[in-house]
DNA sequence: AATAGATGTAATAATATGTGTTACAATGGA
DNA sequence: TCCATTGTAACACATATTATTACATCTATT
């Protein structure tokens, strides 16, 4: 079980974005240079961010930006961007009412496993954008 | 993104093992029939269950049994019997490494992510089967 | 207006993972 | 020996993920 690589890569793209700004137009092609993903796929990924409203795509002439501060994106707004699905665990589909187990597997299991990813999302909720630059920057290795 | 039902069903099935302990045999079949799955997918699991010393499974005759009390195996020990993969996140393969986000991206938030993964396994380690077994038995709404 | 570069999106393919099922050899008590 | 059961391989099928091609649409610039 592993999570899918868009998280990672949508963080690249805003961290990119911002990076650049000013710099150069962060098209597509510019991006994918980056992340090392074809065109398309930065492309759909921008394309959830504008969604949910993180960044704004010029259409036609190329290049996006960040719609707010480094400050006030978290990387919770980044995965509820990409991650469609907010079912992070699931259960097997009708056990059996009959067994004390299987009547009551999901309620038991399920509230301790929604603490569980609660706890996931208070901390993806705790890092920011601008924490994340400030490391890029600051910790830079060339 | 989801995780795989295996927690869940791992989880049943031990649950299932202990609660009928002495009451009757815990065969494949039998569990089979309070999970909701196919007999197969059960000895599958066990199997997995067995390898991390878990539970003994009587060969031949058959019926399980945990190893140890249920106190002392926490959904931490489930999710390692039955996740083989390790690694929760993963990145995109080689970003350009002449990019200062490329060559910086996969340490910077690797190593908060693994925070997160760390937080999760701990949340898991609070959970024992013995706390379950209690809420099955005590909430228990026939 | 024409052009060139860019985006948005659909369609398709390849691959991996998860789950269900059949089949059968091996096990061990009756 | 017989029978229920386990252990495991093989296969099928659905779904998710990622890569790629293709093309209509958009917009600044010439």
């Amino acid at each position: 079980m592993q999570f899918s690589v868009r998280l990672p890569v949508a963080t690249h793209i805003l961290l990119c974005i911002e990076k650049f700004q000013g710099e150069c137009k962060t098209t597509s092609t510019f991006l994918a240079g980056s992340v090392n993903v074809h065109p398309v796929i930065i492309r759909k990924t921008l394309g959830q961010l504008r969604t949910a409203g993180l960044v704004e795509v010029a259409a036609g002439v190329g290049g996006a930006k960040l719609t707010r501060s480094p400050k006030d994106i978290t990387l919770l707004d980044v995965f509820r961007a990409v991650e469609e699905n907010e079912d992070l665990f699931h259960f097997q589909e009708n056990p059996n009412p009959q067994c004390p187990v299987g009547r009551n597997i999901h309620r038991v299991l399920g509230t301790r496993l929604e603490k569980i990813k609660q706890h996931m999302m208070d901390d993806l909720a705790a890092i920011t954008l601008e924490e994340l630059l400030n490391a890029v920057n600051e910790e830079d290795v060339p």
